[in-house]
This record gives structure tokens, C-alpha cells and sequence, in this order.
DNA sequence: AAGGCTATCGTTAGCGA
DNA sequence: ATCGCTAACGATAGCCT
């Protein structure tokens, strides 16, 4: 669609980087960049083989996070043990049996994704930011420890 | 400096997002991608007014952590609790107080510095992983829990 | 408010010092 | 290893639907 009088975008302009006062403009800038540091960070995973978490929350307090349970490093045993996508139905990212999974582990789960078209990242935005935080996050925090714990076994090798 | 034969450099090319055997190249990508990402994670923090974390092992185990304690949405006393970087010193970003707070805390840090060129973030590399894996880990994990609770607290007044 | 578009801006792969 | 450089590639601000 061409604009009536000339170009048909002015296209991405610099902006400063502080803090954005006009909320709608955040809000969009929250969820855009928000995907865009997630990409970035699966790219980073596959590319170099590492593992990487990321963790988010928003204005609203919720928490997005992102953890990496198929990098090539990281022990079959940790994935397993995981609560939030159970092994059967993770890695071939069936939307449907990752709902199921979501469903069973008891976790209020807006969305399962593949991230960057390649691999299952565990992924997960809650909807219920008070059941969240006695649970879900120290949880995030220990699958965390658990990742560092099985590189350092595999290391040892 | 212009290229013998035509253009000074071919520029970027695009890879595809999958691991990168060459090691040489591989370690190189790993250093330039964990700074692109925590700069992105800084400046959707510093836009969004937004808490953000981010945790990286590299191939060699060694643990790359982004937090930021400066957020306009974090509790001062959150801040002060940390260990990583004491209160005082740290907001004027003097690499000799940082150093020094560093060495009080009895963490080994490579390095400390202000990200994005704005604000200090709480940021670290350490240098003895195996001392990391049993102390800093886990206190990082509690300093994303205690800044999650000062979210919550400011949000509940 | 959530997607699609596009021009523009920002990131980075490959090289060389 | 790390740094600077550049062109090419990728991300995204502003608009529109």
C-alpha cells in the first residue's frame, strides 16, 4: 500500500534510548523487543552451543522467560526432570501436546512456541502472576542450577 | 583501508542459525553475540522500565550474568542487599570504587562495567567457575527473586 | 490491541593489524 | 586473544489496517 503522497512508510527512525513515556508506544516496544531479545538468545544458544536463560517481566509483572532445554550440552536427565514441558510431545512442538503438557503440570500457559523455527525452547508466559511467584519462579531458578549442574557432570566426563 | 583487489571487505555475510564447527570462529561469535544480547536486554529494560535478566555459560562453564539493580521499578533496599555491588560507589560507575567492592565482597570479577553507556548494571564474570558454582549461582538466583518481590511490593502500596 | 508493511537504523561476519 | 573496519544483513519505529 503506497502512502497518498509520497513514500509509503517513513520507516524506523532513531530513538533515545530512555525510557519511553508514552504507554501505548512502550507497551508496543516491550512486546516487540521482547521477542526480539528472545531470538537473540536462541541464536546465541544454537550457534555456540551454550546455554543461555533469559527472564522478563513486564510492566504488569508478569514473567516471560526463556531457558534452553535441548542445547546439545545440556543432559537428558535435566529435560526430563523439568516441569513445565514434560518429554513426550516437547521436541516435536505438536502445539496441541504441548497444551496437554502445560495442562498436566498444572501451569496456566498462554503460549508454547518454537523459537527461531529449529528447536523447542522452553518457554512459558504466565497469566496468573500470583500463583507465579511461590511457585514458578524459584522453580525457573532451580531448572537453571540443574542446566549449570549437568554441563559441569558432562564436563567432567 | 581499501582492499588490495576491490572492496574493502566483503561485510557481513549471513550464516545459518545452527552451531558453528570451526572453533576459532565459533568462540568469536560467542563474544560478540553475549554483548549484543545483553545490550538489547539493557535497553529494553531502560526503555520499558522494565526488570530484565540474563545468564549465559559459555562452552568453557564459565557463567556470564546481566541484571539490573537500577531499574526505576526496583526497591533501593533490594539494591542495597546484593552482594555484588555494594551500595555505595556504584552508581557513579568509578571503575577503582567498583574494583574495590568487588575485592570486599571477596568475588573474583574480571570485569565491571556500565552497559549502554547510562546506567551500571549488576554484571559479572567470574573467573574460577568452581568457586561460582556453589555461592554466586544460587545468589543470583535470589537477587532475581528479591528484585521479583520489590516489583510486587511497590506494586501492592 | 494485535499483525503487516517498509524505510531506516543497528548489528555483525569476515578480514586485517 | 582482541581490536577496528566495512558492507551486508537483520531488527524495528512509525504507520496503517
Amino acid at each position: 500500500m503506497v502512502h497518498p503522497r509520497g513514500r509509503p512508510s517513513k520507516g524506523r527512525q532513531a530513538i533515545e534510548i530512555r525510557r519511553i513515556e508514552d504507554k501505548p508506544r512502550r507497551q508496543v516496544t516491550f512486546t516487540k523487543r521482547r521477542a526480539g531479545l528472545f531470538r537473540k538468545a536462541s541464536e546465541l544458544s544454537i550457534l555456540t552451543g551454550t546455554a543461555v536463560a533469559v527472564l522478563v517481566f513486564s510492566e504488569a509483572n508478569r514473567p516471560y522467560a526463556l531457558a534452553d532445554p535441548s542445547s546439545s550440552l545440556v543432559d537428558d536427565a535435566v529435560l526430563r526432570s523439568r516441569c513445565y514441558a514434560p518429554a513426550p510431545g516437547v521436541h516435536d512442538c505438536e502445539p496441541e501436546a504441548l497444551r496437554r503438557a502445560a495442562d498436566e503440570a498444572k501451569v496456566e500457559v498462554a503460549r508454547l512456541r518454537d523459537v527461531a523455527g529449529r528447536r523447542f525452547w522452553w518457554w512459558w508466559e504466565a497469566t496468573n502472576v500470583e500463583a507465579l511467584g511461590e511457585a514458578e519462579l524459584p522453580e525457573f531458578t532451580r531448572v537453571l542450577g540443574r542446566v549449570r549442574a549437568a554441563v559441569v557432570r558432562r564436563r567432567a566426563l
